[in-house]
DNA sequence: CAGTGAGCGAGCTTCCGCTTGACTT
């Protein structure tokens, strides 16, 4: 008897078809096969929410081959991803195919030989219920996302868009730059004491004045504190050492592999998820293809049991069994939100060491190994364990306090350390030992004047991470929802910092008035709640929809009464045309805002919007201004365009090329290094374009 | 590397979540 196999992925089937037999043919299907039309709504919504299904464009050929081989064999077995998404593969297929055994759907969810063949003696009917809430999931982002855009193409620009998922991402954006503008800045100042001890300097920071925490908001009273001081003496009132264990992280999911990546790689998600692909499809290591790692896109940390002992092995005989813990380490993926289909990413062979296998890689592949690895070796060892020390000195009733954390056991620490966001910053260091009582010598009082900071902008790392918590969207989600909100324009990325554009605040202010629940946070949590009930066959999932529908259909009414009335007055720019003395306008055009005269169409005439910089043109003596080109990137210009046609992409200084005269600009390389270029095309120094003037590292 | 908007009207844009390449910044 012949058996056909289908799963999701092609990398998947080469490797189930070498643990299962000659009777069996592994097949894959690329993810969905059908689909909602892209180009009509394809929701009957008179009629139950009926959907209208296709077959995916482009995906013509995959289905034919799995009709055809549907044909060679006696039976089918559908191995889809045991998800929600998944489940609705499986059911996609059946329909296609015209699958007539009812037990067709197999599930496993860890690639190795046993879990596939105990999956095959097992084959059970597909879930409707779970099919039915996948359905409610699909058809609900359909409304949304194409009843909101069309109203955006009608007042603000074609082409663009809203959705559940994309429009709260942008919103993070907004509200967060919202929070940076409402910010209030707040003097404060520290105060650190340096002491002279029998054996050495001990560096102490104010924490409390008269049993209340130290709080110095100016100047004037770190006077008054530096003059009680000033006699004061300092005694050692308190010595304290602590053991701190801190355990290792568990393994990759996709989101912490891409803010990892992004912290400590600079890798945007994007980029990440490519070169993951590449190691999971396989590397040629001594002529034989191998899959470095498991499975990129996920939302668990489970390993599979195998890979557990095949790890604890490896840091037993690499590091030595203090490494090794008595038993596995044990970690759970959140808060019941996880779909848990796949495992943890991880190396599919530990004995793979970064090292062994790095002339076989690329060296992005080879730096996004090093950090699959290294986390999921470290995953399985001994916490490391400090001594954290603390000492307390007393003068006029000041409390100072010195801590420092000494590492006594590096445990996992040895092979991976977290990544921090930038301002994370950890105490450490050694501190000179001192006993209670001990009478010290001040030898200076520092103090420094500081400014609270308003919450950081968001970077790819931390927006995938808050919209994980957030529970929107998916691991296969996250880097294109961030290539879509860049791509229409809503948000730029400057640095690895996230800003609103103008048309993002405008999309989601208008959104916000308008449908308040649906860009709401936690409008995808709601939803998740229904699904769950859909899935335990509590619900129906036509039911589901009709409540969800009756008020959405009455909001978009009212949206689109109201939203025709709103004029948007342009904004004023404050300068007047040099045509005809209207006053110029700020407009929305396809590349942006520009400035445009406000007797249009009577005056035609037009501006880009341009950033004047310090810089003299050394060609014409004009001024350098900053420019955005077509793809927004950002150039230089001298401000006397056309009559001057100096361009560079880098910020000009004031230097000529010593080999064409060109005038030179500035380049911020990777390495916090700075260089000045030439950037003329025909410049006979092309070595030298690179080379030329190594400036000094920025300071962090 | 420097562009752009109105209106006419035809034909089109758009969602999220599964998968890979085949394209080009």
């Amino acid at each position: 008897m012949k058996t056909l196999v289908i799963v999701e992925s092609p990398t998947k089937a080469k490797t189930i078809e070498k643990f299962l037999g000659k009777q069996y043919t592994v097949k894959s299907c690329m993810g969905h096969i059908r689909d909602l039309p892209k180009s009509s709504f394809g929701v009957d919504v008179e009629h139950d929410f009926t959907p209208h299904y296709i077959t995916i464009r482009g995906k013509g050929d995959i289905i034919k081959t799995l009709k055809d081989e549907s044909k060679k064999v006696d039976r089918i077995l559908l191995a889809s991803d045991p998800d929600r998404e998944g489940e609705a593969i499986a059911w996609h297929l059946q329909q296609y195919l015209g699958v007539d055994n009812p037990n067709c759907r197999i599930r496993f969810n860890e690639i190795t030989g046993e879990a596939v063949k105990k999956a095959v003696r097992e084959p059970s009917k597909i879930d409707i219920d779970k099919v039915d809430a996948q359905q409610a999931r699909r058809i609900l982002d359909r409304l949304v996302g194409y009843k909101l855009s069309p109203l955006l193409w009608k007042k603000l620009k074609k082409g663009l868009s809203a959705g559940r998922v994309q429009t709260v991402a942008v919103r993070l954006i907004c509200d967060r730059e919202q929070e940076i503008s409402d910010f209030i800045t707040e003097e404060y100042w520290t105060l650190t004491a340096y002491l002279q001890t029998s054996s050495g300097e001990l560096v102490a920071k104010l924490v409390k004045v008269d049993g209340a925490k130290a709080e110095l908001a100016n100047r004037q009273q770190v006077d008054d504190l530096l003059t009680r001081l000033k006699e004061a003496a300092f005694c050692v009132s308190a010595v304290n050492i602590r053991e701190k264990k801190k355990s290792a992280a568990p393994p990759f999911t996709t989101s912490t592999m891409q803010q990892e990546a992004s912290r400590r790689l600079s890798l945007t998600a994007r980029k990440t998820m490519q070169t993951a692909q590449q190691l999971y499809e396989g590397i040629a290591v001594g002529g034989v293809v191998t899959g470095l790692i498991t499975y990129m896109r996920t939302d668990s940390v489970r390993v599979a049991e195998g890979a557990v002992e095949a790890v604890r092995q490896y840091i037993g005989q690499r590091y030595g069994k203090d490494y090794l813990p008595n038993k596995p380490n044990q970690y759970s993926s959140g808060k019941g939100r996880t779909q848990d289909a796949h495992e943890a990413i991880r190396p599919t062979q530990v004995e793979y060491s970064p090292q062994q296998i790095k002339p076989y890689l690329t060296t992005q592949q080879y730096k996004l190994y090093k950090l699959i690895w290294e986390r999921f070796v470290a995953s399985q060892m001994s916490a490391a364990i400090f001594d954290v020390h603390t000492v307390e000195v007393m003068a006029a009733g000041c409390l100072f306090r010195a801590t420092g954390n000494v590492l006594k056991f590096a445990g996992y620490t040895q092979v991976y350390n977290e990544g921090r966001e930038e301002g994370e910053k950890e105490d450490s260091g050694v501190i000179v030992p001192v006993t209670k009582g001990e009478a010290l010598i001040l030898n200076k009082l520092s103090e420094t004047q500081h400014f609270t900071q308003p919450p950081p902008r968001y970077s790819e790392a931390s927006l995938i991470k808050a919209l994980e918590e957030l529970a929107i969207g998916r691991p296969s989600t996250y880097a294109p929802t961030i290539d879509t909100i860049l791509n229409r324009n809503y948000v730029a990325r400057e640095e690895k910092q996230l800003f609103p554009t103008e048309l993002g605040q405008l999309v989601v202010d208008m959104m916000k008035e308008f449908f308040p629940n649906i860009v709401d946070v936690d409008f995808t949590a709601e939803m998740e709640r229904h699904l769950d009930e859909v899935e335990e066959g509590r619900e129906q999932w036509v039911e589901v929809l009709r409540e969800f529908y009756g008020p959405f259909a009455q909001t978009l009414e009212h949206a689109e009464r109201e939203m025709a009335k709103i004029v948007i007055e342009p904004e004023q720019s404050g300068e007047n045309c040099e045509k005809c003395g209207k006053p110029m306008v700020y407009r929305l055009g396809r590349y942006g805002r520009f400035l445009a005269c406000s007797g249009f169409p009577e005056c035609r005439n037009t501006k880009a919007i341009v950033t004047p910089t310090n810089v003299k043109c050394l060609a014409c003596g004009g001024n350098i201004v900053q420019r955005k080109s077509k793809a927004g990137r950002i150039f230089y210009g001298c401000g006397n365009y056309p009559d001057c046609t100096y361009v560079a992409w880098d910020m000009p200084v004031e230097e000529k090329c010593p080999s064409c005269g060109a005038q030179l600009s500035i380049r911020n390389n990777r390495g916090g290094q700075t260089q000045k270029i030439c950037p003329n095309r025909e410049c006979p120094d092309k070595e030298g374009q690179q080379k030329r003037g190594k400036g000094r590292p920025k300071k962090n």
